[in-house]
DNA sequence: GCTTGACCTTGACCCAGCGTCAGGGTTGCA
DNA sequence: TGCAACCCTGACGCTGGGTCAAGGTCAAGC
């Protein structure tokens, strides 16, 4: 004659705890019970039933779909309008989580603008290690999250550093550098030539990159970060960082920084 | 020098909550802690916590995110592939969503097959009150409930029967009717001519509609169960069941259930 | 009449993915 | 010296139910 409790789910497609559920949470009438106790349940429960799913399907809370169920016409179709663009904005952002997804795999992971990843190919192309082409991809990925508005700028930069000759020997011998015993004197060397370098660079007039927007106390938190990364990486190359602060003055150590910071 | 977890949690754009929560549940590594206990970040939490971020921004639940983020390439882009998926059926559900809301304000759409909604709207129109299309269609969704297999066909049926001058005057003499008192003479000459237009319809040989499969003690579940709701609809149709029942052959008694329970 | 299996009942505990509060200690700046 | 803004751990709360427990009910077959 009338409906069970397993009846209404199966035809609506809930289980029979959900509806018991509705009940507890005052969503859905408690229908008459029959003789023994159970649950009947009408027509108008079937409407109830899957006008309440509909409505949680598309995300709304239980709470607001209470309210809504007996609400008026017009502030029905309101919440539905509302509910329809919200539906909408997720929508658009499963789509852009796709596209972060594949990013995610698409070789180097996360996003890495054009100019970076020819710069990562120039260092190939140049001889440097796997390894090193590696925390310098990792470098960027960081950079990226922390500061994306500086990414383009310092990569153009970096890629113009590169045509010049004794910044690719530079690089190379930092390279190699990498697995020396943080004890070797020809860190100290190298430091001095990296010191050398930015400051002839610094002289015929060529800038640094520009400042990193979250600059706080001086020294910024994205090349402090930067500065920790490549210590890191290898024992020589965080003497090297040691070095040069240790042998340079303030204003020098900022060049320096753009070294580490971009190397 | 090193990130603290608020830090660490602006820049990634997740609460300091969650970073506690991930060293919990072993996503993310316990980074070493400074003099007064504080976590302290370095450039590596940065990215795997971008890393699960956006993993678990796409849905993948931190249970499989721990497993994927020490899994080797090829099963993290077998895993890639089908999150991605994944999240493309969950926006297809998300569009059906949103048609679905539009329906539900729409009305009778969501609930019921076309064939009785369109039944329903043909009978309003017919001028049949409002009242009565409602128990009509509480009717359907009950008999939808209890046997969906049929629904189309005595639909179909019932439209069919709809082109009939006849019943279409029947259908609104019985629907006048609803509010008489039940010991009104006319209720015995309405039930009369129900059961001659019942007679005439089976001698031009069109056929009533095909037995409900739980048809068990000759009078089958679904035509009590109609019969039922539309005799607690109202006094009078109930009565109009009970001179019906009483007046007739068992043989005409068959086609009068069907008006009953197409009724 | 008795069993069996599929239902129904209430009540209670469990899960993710955090939010939030309580009750402390630390840091940095005025 | 005080105050705001951090940090710490631990514990409970929330949503939307799933899942078990410990029964009562119903229809069927033997």
């Amino acid at each position: 004659m009338l409906l069970t409790i397993g009846q209404l789910a199966r035809h609506c497609g809930v289980s029979v705890r959900a509806i018991r559920h509705y009940h507890q949470r005052g969503l859905l009438a408690e229908p008459a019970r029959d003789a023994s106790g159970y649950r009947r349940y009408g027509a108008q429960a079937v409407m109830d039933l899957i006008r309440i799913r509909t409505l949680a399907e598309a995300g709304v809370p239980l709470a607001q779909v209470a309210r809504l169920i007996d609400a008026d016409q017009q502030g029905f179709a309101a919440a539905i309008t509302e509910i329809d663009d919200a539906l909408h904005r997720q929508i658009s952002d499963l789509q852009r989580r796709r596209r972060q997804l594949t990013d995610l795999m698409a070789g180097d992971r996360l996003v890495l603008p054009a100019e970076v990843a020819d710069l990562l190919a120039e260092l190939r192309e140049l001889g440097v290690s796997d390894w090193s082409v590696g925390v310098e991809r990792d470098g960027w990925i960081l950079l990226a999250a922390l500061s994306p508005d500086v990414v383009q700028a310092w990569a153009a930069e970096k890629l113009a550093a590169l045509r010049d000759t004794e910044f690719r020997r530079l690089y190379l011998a930092c390279d190699e550098a990498r697995s020396l015993d943080p004890a070797d004197p020809r860190l100290a060397e190298l430091a001095a030539w990296m010191a050398r370098w930015a400051a002839d660079r610094r002289s015929a007039g060529v800038g640094g990159p520009q400042p990193v927007p979250d600059d706080t106390a001086g020294v910024s938190l994205v090349e402090t970060l930067m500065t920790a990364q490549f210590a890191e990486a290898s024992p020589a190359w965080r003497r090297l960082g040691e070095l040069s602060r240790a042998g340079l003055t303030p204003a020098a150590r900022v060049g320096l920084s753009d070294i580490q910071t971009q190397r």
